[in-house]
DNA sequence: AATAGTAGCGAGAACGTTAACGAAAACTAT
DNA sequence: ATAGTTTTCGTTAACGTTCTCGCTACTATT
């Protein structure tokens, strides 16, 4: 059986006082003495006395937890988010609980609906895709719960968002390719309803057409995130084509690796023949052969300020929704070069 | 202000019983005639009651939180063993609280010691190396909190630990470039103090011995566990040694794959004038030219088990440690590969 | 008919902490 | 010396559960 913890009754006990003193003196506020504050100190160390976040929890009605709500951990992004957010987060005294949907709606509204509201100050969000049906996340905000969203976000939900700047870096990635001197341009892209998927479309867009290139329906596919995913985009690309493309600007790198992948089977020249781009920079852009040309993300960052905003909205009632646009920057590597 | 949640008080009043009975109808045990269970969980489900985990964990002293201690996320490996932990906690509704050490053993002790331990019901925990001083993880294992540990663990602990067959892995590594004619086989390792480095060094050292190739200290280098490190691993062996290795058995595939960017740096021919194999089969295995030989590691199979284990002992306070060892698998890719 | 047993429920304490209130002690100003 | 302030501390009631008793009203046994 686990021993008993240290409380401050036995502080209190010690010290012969009361057990309010022993507590203001550890919260270090209050009326106390400092002598008598000093001693409580001494004593807690020695006993080396630990707070019980529960008691304190059920008091304050607040945990220390946040709960991060992610499809995977299993890819450079997202670890690198969590990364992130787990900096902030450990320098203010809160916790990570770990939720992983596995990029399924279902498993993801499952989560919402059995999260125990109470043990949990609040939420970190990206969320799978769902045909904008995110009751389940309107119900715990409704509840009074801080959401903050980012990287995937939902349109439609009025809460606090984090992104990088996807339609500045679509459209950094496609002026890029049109400059090589690419000029049938694909896009392998993500599920319809994320704002991600259609910011970066939407960038796309813009770019051909500021340069007079069209808008070529069958050149945009949407599907999943994955490297799988990327290599059936490009079988289709060239099943349904007359005329191949000359470019691709993938929604991701993991997208944009599997093109590469793909096109390698098929014996392409990448670079030289066509142009492959994506959106991450996921270190394996630089160990992949040739080397991938991305729009970086800033990751790390969107983990900080996603969780420092969190805290904000946990620490102020009141606090706004804010949505926080991060840069994205284009880098060039060898699948864009014609040379 | 957060909206206040329904509590078993609300069921009780709107049902005009006690707390007692609500309690007992909800936790399905007891005494409580049927029809009475059937009004109190129609109830629950129509006041959206949600248990509060802060007083159930006061009165239980248990929390459904497991903490995991673990150098970083934005690997392959850590992330799929956290996958896997996350797993199995879910089904048994258990909540992960993610803590990162960033593999540095001052923010690990830090962690360890400012747990509040009455908050986690348990550990689960890779450590960084330490030159076998692990006292702080001694003292929570003392004060009774379960921890198991995984991957790299220490060897002067006694907890129950979770570990691929470093052993048998590393030997078949090593065996395998052999087999493929490589004579003069380095070895490219992490720190001397894990139990990881120790058992693939003597699999390495058992595989040479046994194929009479003598064991040549300048060939083995100690570092940390980085692609970075593979890099300044090859240097400082082709440096020190006046004959050049002919092979590198690498202690996982992100020093295999450093170890390989800086042959090719060197233009090197990999396969056919050196021999590169790793250890984890990180999917960047297949993806970097050459291919990447390996032994793959269970991951995912590694964090199930190490949350099972870790759920016994929480469950049953008597239940002895246990030292479980998963099977690795040689893959063989292009990079050992002669012809 | 008397007793024992059992099913079903409620009262109240406990878990460890904080917060509202108030009281004693010490100090200040008159 | 007296009244008024501060400073410092203790009492007590919460927070939402679970758990130990014990009570009532049946049913079964003799």
């Amino acid at each position: 059986m686990r021993r008993r913890y240290i409380t401050i009754k036995d502080i209190a006990k010690a010290l012969d006082i009361s057990v309010a003193t022993v507590s203001r003196a550890l919260r270090d506020t209050y009326d106390v003495n400092s002598q008598t504050r000093q001693k409580v100190l001494a004593m807690a160390n020695e006993l080396n006395y630990k707070p019980n976040f529960n008691a304190t929890g059920l008091v304050k009605r607040s945990t220390h937890n946040i709960g991060v709500i992610i499809p995977a951990i299993t890819n450079y992004y997202f670890s690198t988010v969590i990364t992130g957010i787990q900096e902030v987060a450990k320098d203010h005294g809160f916790n990570l609980i770990l939720f992983l949907t596995n990029d399924s709606p279902e498993v993801e509204i499952k989560i919402v609906e059995d999260l125990s509201v109470s043990s949990l100050d609040g939420i970190l969000a990206c969320v799978s895709a769902h045909e904008n049906n995110y009751a389940h996340f309107i119900e715990i905000i409704d509840d009074g719960l801080p959401v903050v969203f980012f990287d995937r976000v939902a349109d439609n939900i009025t809460a606090s968002k984090v992104m990088q700047d996807d339609y500045n870096g679509a459209f950094a990635a496609v002026q890029h390719l049109i400059d090589c001197g690419y000029k049938r341009i694909a896009h392998i892209t993500g599920p319809k309803d994320l704002l991600l998927t259609q910011k970066r479309l939407s960038g796309y867009e813009h770019a051909l057409k500021i340069n007079n290139l069209t808008i070529d329906p069958s050149l945009i596919i949407h599907s999943g995130f994955s490297q799988a995913d990327g290599i059936s985009d490009i079988s289709l690309l060239f099943a349904q084509n007359t005329q191949a493309p000359d470019a691709i600007f993938a929604v991701n790198d993991r997208k944009g690796i599997g093109a590469i992948l793909a096109l390698k089977q098929k014996n392409i020249l990448i670079g030289k023949e066509i142009g492959v781009i994506g959106f991450t920079n996921d270190p394996i852009c630089e160990i992949i052969s040739p080397t991938l040309s991305t729009v970086a993300e800033p990751a790390y960052e969107i983990g900080k300020t996603s969780c420092s905003l969190l805290l904000k909205h946990i620490n102020k009632a009141a606090f706004a929704a804010q949505n926080v646009t991060l840069s994205a920057e284009l880098i060039v590597r060898e699948s864009t070069q014609r040379g």
